[in-house]
DNA sequence: CGACTCCTTGAACAGCGTCAACCGTGGTGG
DNA sequence: CCACCACGGTTGACGCTGTTCAAGGAGTCG
C-alpha cells in the first residue's frame, strides 16, 4: 500500500522559501531581495507522469520543483526510454529555460508535483547579473561532474553496483534537503524507471533488488527505501569514487 | 606506417589565432581585444600519453589545446579507465579550471599535442565579464547536452552503434575546423580508446570494427578513418538521434 | 468484478567479456 | 644486420551478465 502524503505549498514570498538554497537563484536573492519581492510566480501541481516540458520545445516558462519528484529523458525512435537525471525539490527543472533555444531533453513529472512557474524572459533579465552569471557557471559544472559520473557507471560498472549507487547517491541528496528519516527515504521510482536510468531492462533490475534484499542490504517496500546495511552496500560499490548527485 | 605530420604552431597574437571560434573567449576577443594583446601566454608541446591535469589537481594554469588531440578520463580503483570526453584543438583542457577548485577528472595527451597555457588566476580576471560568463553559460549548457548524448549511448545503444556515432560525432567536429580531407580524417585513436570511451573492451572493439570493415561502411588504416559508405553508417545508427560532439 | 499497473519468476538466448595464443610492425641495442 | 621486445591488433573458445519472451500473481481502482 502506498500513501501519498500532501504535498506542501511553497510560502507567499520566494525569499522566505524553504529551498532556497537548492535553486539556482541564491547569490541573486541574497545581494537584490527586491527582485524576488516584485517577481511573479504562479504555483501549479501537476499528477504524476505527466509531461512537463517536451523536447524541441522553446520554453516560454521557467519552472522550479518545489516539492515531489520529475525526471529528465530522451526517447529513441524505437520508444527505449533513456533517463538522463532525477529532479528533486529545489532544481530547476531545467536551466536550459534559461535560453531561448529548443529543449534537448524532456521532463515529466515522476509523482505528484508541485512547480514554481516564472515568465522565461523575465527571469532571464532578472538573473542577468554578473554574481549569477558566475554562479550559473557553478551550478553547470557541477551538473557535469555529474554526467561524468553517471557515464562512469554506464560505461564500467555492474547492474548491482550501479543499482546501490543510484540509491546512495539520491539518499544523499535528499539528506541535504532534510527529506530522510533515519536511514529511510519516500522512493517512487518504479523498477522500469531504475532500468531506464541506468541502462538496464526492469526485468533485471526486479532480479537485481531482489538479490539485495535477499542479502540485507536494503529494505525495499511501499514506496520507501530503508539503507538497511550501509557498509555492506558500499562494499557492493567497491570503489572510492564519490557518487552522482542528480 | 603511420605518418605523425608536423603540429602546427599558434601565431604570436591569439587575436589571429586560427582556431579562435572554437575557444571560450571567443565574445571577449571581440569586444576587448585589447586584454588578450596583454595576455601572457606559454606555448608548450607535450608528447603523446602524458598527463595533462590530474584528477584532485587544484589547476594554476588554463590550457587551451592548439593542435592534437587529448582526451578526459577518470580511473577506477581496479584500474580500468572511463574515457569521458576527447578534446579537439580550441577546445579548453577543461572550463573547470577557470574556478579554483580541484579537478574532478583528469586529461591525458593522445597525440603529441601544442597547448597554449595562460595563467588560470589572470585568466580568471580576464574573464570577469558578463557577457563572457554568458557565452559560458551557454559552452556548459552545450556540454551537459553533449553529455546526455553520451549517456544515451552508453545506456541504451549496441557496440556497432556506439562505435558509428563515435565516428560520425568526431567527424562533424572535424569537419568544423577544416581537418578533414573529404570523406576522410586523421583517427589517433587506438582501439583501446574506443572501448574505454564506449564502455567497451578492446577486443570486442576490434571485432566491431572488423564488422564494419567488412561490411564496407568505413576504411581504417594507418591512422587514417574514411566513411566509406555513408548512408550504411547511418543506418546502423538507426535512429534520427543528435550526434555527441565532444 | 474486470482492467490496469507493477512486480516476479523461469527458460532460452545473445551480446559482450575474458583468457589466451598469435601476428605484424617498428624501434632498440648488441 | 639481426635478435629481441613492446605495442597494437586479430582470432578462437568459452562463459557470464544481462535480455527477451512469456506467464502468472498481488495490489488498486472504478
Amino acid at each position: 500500500m502506498r500513501i501519498s502524503a500532501a504535498l506542501p505549498r511553497p510560502p507567499e514570498s520566494c525569499l522566505e522559501c524553504p529551498i532556497r538554497a537548492f535553486t539556482a537563484y541564491l547569490p541573486l536573492m541574497d545581494r537584490r531581495p527586491e527582485l524576488f519581492r516584485a517577481l511573479e510566480r504562479e504555483v501549479t501541481t501537476i499528477p504524476a507522469r505527466r509531461v512537463i516540458v517536451r523536447r524541441g520545445d522553446v520554453p516560454t516558462k521557467v519552472f522550479t520543483l518545489f516539492a515531489g519528484w520529475a525526471y529528465r529523458y530522451t526517447l529513441l525512435s524505437d520508444g527505449r526510454r533513456q533517463i538522463l537525471s532525477f529532479i528533486l525539490p529545489g532544481e530547476l527543472i531545467s536551466l536550459r529555460a534559461l535560453r531561448a533555444t529548443p529543449m534537448t531533453f524532456s521532463v515529466q513529472a515522476l509523482t505528484e508535483v508541485v512547480l514554481c512557474a516564472f515568465d522565461a524572459a523575465k527571469m532571464r533579465a532578472t538573473l542577468n547579473d554578473p554574481a549569477e552569471a558566475e554562479y550559473l557557471v557553478d551550478k553547470y559544472m557541477e551538473i557535469c561532474a555529474e554526467a561524468d559520473l553517471r557515464l562512469t557507471d554506464l560505461g564500467r560498472r555492474s547492474a548491482t553496483q550501479r543499482v546501490a549507487r543510484l540509491m546512495l547517491g539520491l539518499e544523499r541528496r535528499l539528506v541535504a534537503r532534510g527529506l530522510t528519516v533515519g536511514d529511510a527515504f519516500e522512493f517512487p521510482l518504479r523498477q522500469e524507471h531504475i532500468a531506464d536510468a541506468l541502462g538496464l531492462t526492469a526485468v533485471h533490475v526486479s532480479r537485481t533488488l531482489s538479490a539485495m534484499r535477499e542479502s540485507g542490504a536494503i529494505v525495499l517496500e511501499g514506496g520507501r527505501l530503508t539503507i538497511a546495511d550501509r557498509r555492506g552496500l558500499m562494499e557492493i560499490l567497491g570503489d572510492g569514487e564519490p557518487l552522482a548527485q542528480r
